[in-house]
DNA sequence: GACCCGTGGTG
DNA sequence: TCACCAAGGGT
């Protein structure tokens, strides 16, 4: 977008932002993260366990995990197994190790408080560019530019009439993020959140519902009569992937209480009758997420590699070939 | 930039 | 039904 200054083009921003700031005081979402009495370290958590996992799915998990970790210190004093059984079916497991390493260093550099700073904020473990500014944004009121899937879809049908963004952040995208935020602290603090949830509520990437948009008149996407996406994002693979055994075995030891045998994680159904026989049954929950685990069409070498990832990764951890959550 | 990392709701 | 999608980060 043509980033020069021109009167006109100032009022008509101004207008946008105006139109947008509205929209979110009448329509937004009552969530707990954005309560007057929300503490920072409650906003950073929420951030990390939004990074790509819907709110729906994070509202019970962040409820119970500020109840049982106040403070940075709480949680920096648990084990990981603690932590990944409490982070629960949010997915990327690694995330929850990344947030427990965050609030280590938060309790060990940082006297126990999250810092304000966007730069401190950047070098924890598992906080981007993304997440440190949004901390520094929605706990801290600072004025910096939050670029995240809804305001980048948002902002390319309204200023750059596409029907998407392009598959991954561009240099062009961050500056028209910069160009468009607000000058003014407080409006640019309104405006961030106000973009994101018009992204999240109306805005949205399959059949957005411009017709109950506060500036469809002002959507250089709309004006060009919502032309279709020209190319589509090839989706995410799932079925016969590591990912999926990855998710599986992880299951499979966030439900045992003690370790449980490689053998038993790295056979298939038709392997797992003898194996059966030469342990101790496990818990029906365990025997359940195993059975699921050895439902799995793949070859035995994809199981050994995705253990291997756990492994390496510090998901779990193996002890004379058992294996079981870290720590 | 490309690719990897979970999970489950949904159009 | 099934591919798409979700407040990304790290390598």
């Amino acid at each position: 977008m043509n980033s020069s200054r021109t009167p006109a083009r100032d009022e008509r921003l101004h207008g946008t932002h105006a139109a947008v700031i509205e929209w979110y005081r009448r329509a937004s979402r009552d969530l707990p993260w954005r309560a007057p009495e929300r503490t920072p370290w409650q906003v950073l958590v929420s951030e990390i366990m939004l990074q790509q996992t819907p709110v729906g799915r994070v509202l019970p998990v962040w409820r119970r995990w500020l109840e049982q970790w106040p403070e940075p210190g709480d949680l920096a004093a648990a084990s990981p197994a603690e932590v990944l059984r409490a982070w629960d079916r949010l997915g990327y497991p690694r995330r929850a190790l990344r947030l427990h390493a965050a609030a280590q260093n938060i309790a060990a550099e940082h006297d126990g408080r999250v810092p304000e700073d966007h730069a401190q904020l950047l070098a924890l473990p598992g906080i981007g560019a993304y997440t440190a500014a949004a901390v520094a944004v929605f706990a801290f009121g600072q004025r910096h530019t939050v670029v995240d899937t809804n305001i980048r879809r948002v902002e390319a049908r309204v200023f750059s009439g596409r029907a998407l963004p392009s598959r991954s952040l561009t240099a062009a995208e961050t500056r028209l993020a910069q160009d468009v935020l607000p000058q003014d602290i407080a409006e640019s603090v309104a405006w961030n959140q106000a973009v994101m949830e018009l992204g999240a509520l109306i805005c949205t990437a399959r059949s957005p519902r411009c017709d109950e948009c506060p500036v469809r008149r002002d959507c250089a996407w709309v004006a060009a009569g919502s032309p279709p996406a020209q190319e589509t994002p090839r989706g995410q693979l799932w079925h016969g992937t590591d990912r999926q055994v990855r998710g599986a075995m992880m299951a499979v030891l966030r439900a045992a209480d003690e370790p449980v045998r490689a053998q038993l994680l790295l056979t298939d159904l038709a392997g797992s009758e003898q194996i059966a026989g030469e342990h101790a049954a496990p818990p029906a929950v365990v025997i359940e997420r195993l059975g699921a685990l050895w439902r799995l069409p793949v070859p035995a070498e994809q199981r050994e590699r995705a253990l291997n990832g756990l492994l390496a990764d510090g998901l779990a951890t193996s002890d004379d070939g058992a294996v079981s959550l870290p720590g």
